[in-house]
DNA sequence: CATGTTAATTTAACAGTGTTAAATTAACAA
DNA sequence: TTGTTAATTTAACACTGTTAAATTAACATG
């Protein structure tokens, strides 16, 4: 009932409250199955006061969008301190892939959804920062095997090699996130799945003696 | 306003025209972005007729799926003409890719949005039917090529790698239809991807010589 | 101290959604 | 002619995201 007038830092507490909030939902249910009234009543206020930190649901989601990327890239942080490049990229894709399995429904949102096109100046990820841009640490890991010549030589260009063996994972994680449960197919452990993506990819991607 | 009683076929009759008129919107906008409301319009029914065809939006969505599963069998068909289960194994992959980019809101359905686990006996697509079953259809090319005796030798188990490749090109589409648009990356030619993504399983999986 | 201004918050309301129950209509059978 | 039954529609419900208007409390100024 009472207003109080706030001082910047309050209103950033508060912000922070409510993609707290929208972020646990989410990952519970789904975006499409929480409201806002629910989001807001469980931080103790009325819906409409949401739209005073955030335009609409679609703007709330993109900012626990953001969240989860500085996650993403804070849980792998730790692998890039492993030497051998080639032991650091499969490290990256297993670890990449323990956290979509682990945390399915912030996945499906941060790489499955569609929302409006994620620009830089939008984002409050720092592109480029290894601390914080999962894709720049992957392209650095590329970029480290690639200047220790350890790829074939007709494979040079690390952007495409960084989008692709990218998709390779996300698509075994995306495929059992959405039919994993699926009784279609006799599927395999989602593990010996990630294992065999990155063994296909790298033993593709690298020179014969290693 | 008048009702007519019906035949088993008139009935099925409605019952596509329904689907089709569902399928056509769902491609054009996306599920969410569909009223049954208008769907029903489009066909000057009222949207409550629809309901007895189908149990709930869920369930229409199903049925347009299956046909869409249907459809995509029916391209890749063609593909399994192809004699060398190598060229075969390609073309099959590029064949799915354009699908999927060429339809990327019934991919979306298909493949990337969660439903009810799809189970055999709730679905009108034969399994196994290599004229309607799409990852049959893979799995045929899979197991052609080790009977060819051209993988490496440790790799034996067809199921697994049917789902892993099957992913791999599923990452590329994917992360092409939910961030192609994303100026975070700069993206190449989602072509060049799926080149690259079938060069580097092949010549993971494959034996040196060839 | 009164008073006006401003910002935070809520209440009330809107236009729309999927869905269900009740009412309507038309065809067939007796 | 009269029931019965199935197809269809109309009306309504509960709920959604969102907006406009009303309320409340704190501050600054006279």
């Amino acid at each position: 009932m009472p207003p109080k007038l706030k001082t910047e830092a309050q209103r950033q507490e508060l912000r922070a409250l409510i993609i707290d909030a929208a972020r646990l939902l989410f990952a519970e249910r789904g975006v499409e199955a929480v409201t806002m009234r629910e989001i807001a009543s469980r931080i103790g206020y009325s819906a409409t006061s949401i739209y005073s930190h955030f335009a609409d649901k679609e703007a709330l989601l993109r900012a626990v969008c953001d969240t989860d990327f500085l996650k993403l890239a804070d849980t792998l942080k730790i692998i890039l301190q492993i030497s051998d490049p080639v032991a650091r990229m499969l490290a990256l894709g297993r670890g990449y892939a323990q956290f979509a399995l682990s945390f399915p429904n912030h996945y499906r949102l941060m790489f499955m959804t569609p929302h409006a096109p994620c620009t830089p100046e939008a984002s409050s990820v720092q592109q480029n920062n290894p601390e914080q841009d999962a894709y720049f640490q992957l392209k650095s890991v590329v970029t480290a095997i690639f200047e220790a010549g350890k790829f074939k030589p007709e494979i040079t260009d690390i952007e495409l090699i960084t989008q692709t063996t990218w998709a390779g994972i996300h698509g075994v994680c995306a495929l059992e996130i959405t039919m994993g449960k699926d009784t279609w197919v006799d599927w395999r452990s989602v593990d010996s799945r990630v294992a065999m993506m990155l063994n296909m990819m790298l033993s593709g991607l690298l020179k014969e003696n290693a």
